[in-house]
DNA sequence: CAGAAAACTTAACCATTTTTAACACGTGAA
DNA sequence: TTCACGTGTTAAAAATGGTTAAGTTTTCTG
């Protein structure tokens, strides 16, 4: 048996969620259950946490499926999004595609069948996501995100929080961009000025930290965010 | 722009299959049909051609879809995999899902939907295909898009994220004209006259940049757009 | 609980990137 | 040929970011 595969649910319907958790730990996942959409989001940017897959109620207070789903993409670009919907409107539908869904689903819709979707989903997912290490490896240093902790030649540095949530959405994005705003959001709760240029000291400190491999550069992309490069 | 993507659509309904085609090349793609899955599957592996995405008809003659779509995965294992069918019953689609389905949908369906989760796929696997940072030569001049960097006989000369953007748009259009509001609108996000004189300033630096190969020309083509020319 | 240390924010100053302005030149239709 | 419009180019202005250090707040520790 593999390790078993995380899900993050955001279900509003108390009754619904329960029954849908109880089922999925009986397949044999791991499931977080979030109430609302910013709860879920919390969730999602915690680094205790790593999720295979996002099953997200359209429908929800505080923050919609949707808005949450996309507030998400812009953290992570490949975690696989699954929407739940009340209704079978054709506009959520290709709304929710818009937003980089995997797979959409109508209520009601019967246990097997969702079973069948997330398997497909995390099937086809699987040959490209890494499996999830405790230690992450960038260029030639070791990074391990749950313990906040740089490996560097010269010895292990412990990161300050922020510098571990900044970090953290940097390797997530390797190679791609992390958008500014979104950036601030899930770090600093508010993407106003002074958190802006907060966030400018942090890269900064950053930088300092991953000079030690000259194949690693944190890249500014003018008014739009960061993207963390390494030359392979 | 000359990257549209490649469709092997296999389909025996002749009228269906001709509604698709023209849907689908009016969309900018390029489109093959197959009138049964023994045809989709000769298409499939011949070299002359690549597909980025298969849809495959599940009720055909002599191959049905899903014989065909398992035997294609046995080829490859990437290859996206859409699955049309008439009923929507559930061991069909379960069925699909097991043969390795990136989506599945249901007759009838709306065109409108279809090219949705068609984007849906392509935006997905594109994700998974990008990021190679390949060296691009321009004549004698070398450039790594995605570093942002290019390299001259007199040095590395890092590009600012706008020249970059720019670039790469050129690049990409190698010898063929590039659309002056396209590249606006890809690169500035919207066309107005402000923007159009900052590209003509970054045209200016580019061009003083390429300077370097007497060979490569950025030329003009007045009211409709640019054209880098590389003489070989 | 006080004082120290660490974490974080704000400020200051400078550098880079992008936009706008200004003026010269080229192009094509009338 | 003329004239309106598009483009070439340089420079100034504005916006954004890089970095260091000085404040401020929070957390630790005796």
């Amino acid at each position: 048996m593999k390790e078993n595969k995380n899900i993050l649910l955001a279900e509003d319907d108390e009754n619904l969620g329960k029954l849908l958790v109880s089922y999925l730990q009986a397949k044999g996942f791991g499931v977080e259950l979030a109430r609302n959409g910013k709860i879920a989001y919390e969730l999602f940017n915690n680094t205790k946490h790593h999720f295979d897959l996002l099953i997200l109620d359209v429908m929800m207070p505080e923050m919609d499926g949707f808005t949450l789903g996309s507030e998400i993409r812009l953290l992570d670009r490949k975690v696989p999004l699954l929407f739940l919907s009340a209704k079978s409107m054709k506009e959520d539908k290709l709304k929710g595609f818009d937003v980089g869904a995997d797979d959409y689903i109508t209520k009601p819709f019967s246990m097997e069948e969702l079973l069948a979707r997330i398997n497909a989903i995390l099937k086809r997912t699987e040959l490209h996501q890494k499996n999830v290490q405790e230690k992450i490896h960038v260029g030639k240093i070791e990074y391990e995100p749950e313990l906040s902790v740089l490996h560097l030649g010269t010895g292990v540095k412990k990161l300050t929080t922020k510098e571990n949530m900044l970090l953290r959405l940097l390797v997530q994005n390797q190679n791609e961009l992390l958008d500014r705003q979104a950036a601030l959001r899930a770090v600093w709760g508010d993407d106003n000025y002074f958190n802006g240029r907060s966030m400018d000291v942090y890269i900064a400190k950053l930088r300092k930290l991953l000079k030690e491999d000259s194949n690693i550069e944190i890249m500014n992309v003018h008014g739009i965010g960061f993207k963390l490069l390494v030359k392979q």
